[in-house]
DNA sequence: GAGGAGATCAACCGATCGGCTGACGGATCG
DNA sequence: CGATCCGTCAGCCGATCGGTTGATCTCCTC
């Protein structure tokens, strides 16, 4: 197996000396490069294709998370390792977001970095337990539905395009039916109109999960 | 520091027995009981209160995804790990955002286990690499907006149950201009009305993210 | 410098929506 | 047993929407 190649990216040179001297004392790595701040980064990312992008978010001129976006909508390659100071880092989920494979702790032994870095090489996914908990809050949807049951297949069929009349046809009932839920999930949603409901019903996680 | 009390839920008695065993050979653990389904997993649950449950996923009478559903639902102090056979299993995210902590592999060695129960008693998620990459791109958003920028101004404004006129008059611009952004991001999304505009605009991650 | 996309505006018209009022049977819960 | 919620239905009416056609201006790109 050929040597995993960096690229590093922060803005102080400490770090950078810092980083590229502990991967250097260890075989099975080549750092290709540094770059000082996200712009840096992305050109010297799409010339020197790295395997591994070794990224702080924290820079002036560029942002890393910009960086990050970019360099997934080009289709780069490389996967991206985020480097922070802090686990609580909230910057850390919408890096992760924009395309980031995972990240490390500035702070972590060696060994973690060295393992982090194959493992991200290798197409896995680098997540703290704490980082891996802000996900899961993420993902997870509390609120249970204030709706009820055949408010919401209407709401589902409203968020399709189906209109009052088609809805009707299509669950049996009458169009006036139909408009009574409506009329009732409104006021529950506290809206006034379908579009709003569809909103509502998204951002409490009524819809949105076939 | 007393001990971490556990439920173990399998419908298998020599997976039960063989979890017991091992978490009795150290110290640091009491299994105050086990159970052989979800409903009797939510009943010793809520009977014993214990720290951890570890439970699996695919069981007869009463899955365990409708016991942690219910689990949850009710508010319980436990934090639930699920056990699966198989990383590659589908249920695990489902698992995770009914409320579940973390996974365990079944075969994974028994410090992994003893690990991973006494992180999940501590608060923090337990997730394997493979399990945080369906996650994370869960998370993820990939599209970008097929729309122009005042089309998602338009759009963002609908979402709210804002009417056309109203747009129009917090966007400085006529009724007219307003109703030929929605004709113009109707045909984009493939709708043909604006609550179907705004579901899209979730599905697609135009809307959603303040 | 032609072409395309974005943003702006106008007028018309039929279809649809949303509000209002009122009603009835069933289920569940205290 | 009465209250409350769910699900069903009706009619009326003004407001709003969506489709259509057509136009002007700017900016960017090829």
């Amino acid at each position: 197996m050929a040597d995993i190649s960096l690229l590093l990216v922060d803005d102080h040179p400490v770090v950078r000396n810092g980083l590229r001297g502990l991967f250097e004392s260890v075989p099975g790595f080549t750092v290709l490069a540094e770059a000082s701040d996200g712009v840096e980064a992305v050109a010297l990312a799409t010339e020197l294709d790295p395997d591994v992008i070794l990224m702080d978010l924290r820079m002036p001129g560029g942002s890393g998370l910009d960086a990050i976006t970019e360099l997934t909508r080009r289709g780069a390659r490389a996967k991206i390792l985020v480097l922070t100071t802090w686990d609580s880092d909230t910057d850390t989920l919408p890096a992760i977001e924009a395309g980031a494979t995972g990240y490390l702790l500035k702070d972590a032994p060696a060994t973690d970095l060295f393992t982090g870095v194959r493992e991200a090489a290798a197409g896995r996914t680098v997540l703290s337990p704490a980082v891996a908990s802000r996900l899961v809050s993420a993902v997870r949807t509390p609120a249970a539905s204030p709706l009820a049951a055949r408010e919401r297949e209407v709401l589902a069929l409203v968020a399709k395009g189906t209109s009052n009349r088609e809805i009707a046809r299509e669950l049996f009932i009458s169009e006036a039916t139909v408009k009574t839920h409506l009329s009732h999930l409104f006021t529950k949603l506290g809206v006034t109109d379908r579009a709003a409901a569809v909103a509502k019903g998204y951002e409490q996680g009524i819809l949105g999960r076939d």
